[in-house]
DNA sequence: CACGTTTAGACAAACGTTTACAGAAACCCA
DNA sequence: TGGGTTTCTGTAAACGTTTGTCTAAACGTG
């Protein structure tokens, strides 16, 4: 027997020969339902094939089980591997994703307060501009999530010591990000005297800052992400200046071309998808009114390929 | 005055002096609201920053005006455009976009069930393999946008044409995605002799299918796309044959890195996010139950950067 | 055997809306 | 002036759940 509408509580209930708040009993697990009862509503309820209304539950328990991420409108390829990571941390924990941009949260918060949404999850903090609108909610963003890249910078100058580097040079990245300076700050304890060049985030940022770099004759170079490891690449080519061989290139994030660099390149894969799944997993334990655990870093990996060598001209 | 609570529709009526039934018609826009208490309750619904709840009305109308969109795990970075330009379409049109992996959807459909959702967009219908958990609901693939990627084809011939180019080989893809033998097909029209060595998408695919490409003689590749391109000029690198001096390369898609290729590759740009759109609009408008609208081919453009050059060597 | 306890299930109210219906003014035209 | 429209607003039911209260049976205890 299927019905032309979706089966309620009250068709399995019918079917059960229950009354419809015991099918409700069942099934949020409470006690006092008699074991064959319970069999006999479970029995009904995959014959019916029967889905509970989030809508429904929502509006009398007040919660909705709904998290909002926020996201930037133009993405960056990493982005996609956080959100996926996010979302199915916040899935495994009982909780559907609603996804809307910067601009539509800023809408008066429209979308996110129509929907009841629990919490927020902001995953590009960096450009986000609209908290004042979302004061009401519980909000964690990715930064939120501790990441080690002090000891992302520390692997990279222990490698680059090891390799008998003697003059390194880190560029690019804004000075005002704590990633950068995070990365710049566990290279300076093998290298005290690194000079920094700031810049910003892009591939552009990396070829235009080459030259100065390049003034302090040094052995290796320290990219703040791979984009710019992509654009010295690129200079250092046009200059004819071969990598390894003539210096090495360290890169920072592993982003999935970079093992397709010529030369692959050396760089720090951050488990971004653990990340995502923290930031979620931070947000619905705030939710859940629960303690916030304990707070761990969560450590980088260096990943050694061709564009890194054994510095062999002296220094 | 501030509540403890969210303000209710029946908040908002009785601080404008009307029942609740009107401060409803008044947000909904419906007939016979006189002028004055349309004012009221408006006035009303600012002043205490009203938001009518989406659970409380999809319980009523039965639409919940939220859709699904199917997500692969493992996200490549066109993956973000397209999802960006969906999801904003979507929103433009008034409907809010939940998110679900593969996995989560084919639980029975059991988060998409409980949600309610309207209807269901699958972003890479490639891997998409539970269809057959989602026969009840409106369903919208990629694919049913028509992307033009003869076109695609052509405009890549005529480019090498012109540049004197006399024999090329195509490269990469699996011989039964659409994607791939539309593309060949359009290089067909201006290269009826062209071969094609299928394989996959990846980096990978492409290195490993050189071989077999240069055997053939060719003045230039075209590869299906710009992962496929990178792969080939590692390989050609590593051969010591220059790009594009002594052959010329094109590859299919313009993602954000391929303008940093050494060299710069040229290829066909897809507009990707418009074509998340579309697929967005096309759902909603099946939903709302409109007809059709004509559907007409998102046209690509050619991309020239460096790694095309006039074929000297005659051929 | 009377009694309190436990267990099981029914009944009803509530969550925040939309909407069909009904009633009351206000208007028009003969 | 009276009837029929038209315009406005109120009343009430419904959507599908959860949950608190209440009753009834079953059970043990002295």
């Amino acid at each position: 027997m299927t019905l032309a509408r979706r089966p309620t509580i009250k068709d399995v209930a019918k079917a059960a020969g229950v009354t419809y708040p015991t099918v409700s009993r069942v099934l949020s697990g409470k006690p006092y339902v008699a074991l064959e009862t319970k069999e006999r509503v479970l029995q009904a309820i995959s014959e019916l094939g029967y889905r509970p209304s989030a809508a429904a539950r929502s509006m009398v328990t007040q919660r909705t089980h709904l998290i909002a991420m926020l996201v930037p409108h133009l993405t960056d390829p990493n982005f996609g591997t956080l959100f996926s990571g996010a979302e199915r941390e916040a899935r495994a924990l009982g909780y559907s994703v609603l996804v809307a941009d910067f601009e539509s949260a800023s809408d008066k918060g429209g979308i996110l307060a129509e929907h009841r949404v629990d919490g927020v999850l902001v995953l590009e903090p960096q450009n986000f501009r609209a908290r004042e609108y979302l004061t009401q909610l519980p909000l964690v963003e990715l930064d939120d999530v501790p990441m080690d890249h002090r000891t992302g910078g520390c692997l990279v100058a222990r490698h680059l010591l090891e390799f008998g580097h003697t003059k390194v040079v880190f560029v690019g990245g804004p000075s005002a990000a704590p990633h950068a300076t995070g990365r710049y700050t566990g290279l300076l304890e093998h290298f005290p005297d690194a000079p920094w060049y700031a810049g910003d985030w892009t591939v552009e940022s990396g070829f235009a800052l080459l030259e100065s770099a390049l003034a302090h004759r040094p052995t290796a170079l320290f990219a703040a992400n791979d984009y710019i490891a992509l654009g010295l690449l690129h200079g250092l080519r046009n200059k004819g200046l071969r990598v390894p061989e003539d210096i090495s290139l360290v890169g920072f994030d592993d982003i999935p071309l970079a093992k397709h660099f010529t030369p692959a390149l050396t760089t720090v894969q951050q488990p971004l998808e653990q990340q995502g799944a923290r930031a979620a997993s931070l947000l619905i334990t705030k939710l859940r009114g629960f303690p916030m655990p304990p707070i761990e870093m969560i450590s980088p990996r260096l990943i050694l390929r061709e564009s890194t060598a054994p510095n062999l001209k002296g220094g």
